[in-house]
DNA sequence: GGTCCGGTTTGATCTGGGTCAAGGCTCAGG
DNA sequence: CCTGAGCCTTGACCCAGATCAAACCGGACC
């Protein structure tokens, strides 16, 4: 598995990182990791782990989307999960898999093999730390989503997801948190519906509604643009600026 | 605030247990948590804190029920969170707190100042490492729950909540697992509701239908007998096993 | 060009759970 | 014993979102 072309310029800091770059890098730890990584390519739509699963290594996301999802026995499934570039995925010190991840587009994966990477962690208390704070933004993240799940209605689910991927769209193209927004949809709208707990159709026709109201404007069925941040973010019933991930 | 007689015979432990005893407690470790705890007591309904508060402590419940909520601004609330005894509460590292914490029962803590917390963390690894493991449970709890949250029918999602402390009590009382399972509700209608993303109204209907149709037995409105934990599972349309906390 | 296909939109209808409203228990306090 | 306050239950009705069904769109492939 040849190394693919990043985007970042170094993938070794990629699990200690999350969402901005971490402000105590160390060249020995960066050397550490980048000795032990290997690269995995995935398809969109391609699995990438099934729940249950062994999971020989850990890793972050360096580009595409992936997403973890729950299954019932009868079909109904909920996608607790989104992740982004710079994510991480797995977790030190747990056997199996918990959920199924699966590449929403097609995603390139930065991984470590398990042990040695638990064995640097041992070692490099500096990421043992690391790890908890991004534990802890994924269970902020998670316990925001439970509102919007549990009591949001339709068009405040869908204009809290916008939101939340406009949000995300500003901090890896810096200079944003502008009123208008613009950006791509990376989920089809099955996807969004499994997020949101909701059916398709819901979502095609809440989308067509804040389409309708003037909320966002729609070129294509994916490409968006939010001339006014704040009203999507009124729609959205939520003051706070709380960003998901997952 | 003097020590009040608690049921675990030492509370200094508490902070790096969660759930079960720690394979690895340590002598000294124990010691130092031990010199820099204190106690606090909150009646029911009180307030522990709000979100968004300074928090300059960590701890745990020692006994009682305390939870975790978010409100919107037009006062819809969701629970994210239940602590039983022997949850953690705060996190190291963090400002402000993220949720509003209440006592929904009499409930004790175990507190610390969050700056020697931090210290002895910095200094044991061991406890930053039980804290990340800890983490990681809650952060599986929470995903559990968004799909109660997102996909389950109100009947599912009672089940599911009688399912989970049943299981809950049953490890606090060993040899539990069985099929009969008796334990009382620490919840109003209302805590359930808003818990499960519903209304009181439909919680009690869904209550006096699992009642109608021999799922569970009532005694007074929070003593509960479940003749077969199998056919509860069932009804909560969940295979797996998994305990949610908080 | 045509046609196939996956994703999407839109319409018509149904229904689970919300809303509003009226009592019912149970315990504390007088 | 009565009264009041909190919870809880139950009924009647309604509506947001699910379900079922049909058609639409845009790109890939022949």
């Amino acid at each position: 598995m040849n190394a693919p072309v990043l985007s970042h310029s170094r993938c070794g800091d990629c699990p200690i990182r999350h969402r901005a770059v971490c402000a105590r890098c160390n060249a020995d730890e960066l050397e550490e990791l980048d000795a032990i990584k290997y690269y995995r390519t995935y398809e969109a739509g391609q699995p990438i782990i099934w729940s249950g699963d062994v999971m020989n290594f850990v890793g972050s996301v360096v580009s595409g989307i992936a997403s973890l999802t729950q299954t019932m026995e009868d079909g109904r499934t909920q996608m607790v999960g989104l992740l982004l570039p710079s994510d991480f995925v797995g977790r030190p010190g747990r056997e199996g898999a918990a959920y199924d991840v699966a590449a929403t587009t097609d995603v390139v994966m930065c991984c470590f093999r398990k042990k040695p990477f638990e064995e640097l962690m041992e070692r490099t208390p500096h990421i043992a730390h690391r790890l908890l704070e991004m534990t802890l933004d994924e269970l902020d993240a998670a316990r925001e989503w439970m509102l919007v799940l549990g009591r949001k209605t339709a068009r405040e689910k869908i204009a809290s997801l916008l939101a939340i991927i406009a949000r995300r769209d500003a901090t890896l193209t810096p200079g944003g948190a502008t009123n208008r927004m613009v950006f791509d949809l990376p989920l089809t709208r099955e996807a969004m519906a499994d997020y949101l707990g909701l059916t398709l159709e819901t979502v095609s026709r809440q989308i067509s509604a804040l389409k309708r109201d003037g909320i966002i404007e729609l070129e294509g069925k994916r490409h968006v643009t939010v001339p006014d941040m704040r009203r999507l973010m009124e729609e959205a019933g939520d003051d706070s600026d709380g960003g998901f991930l997952g």
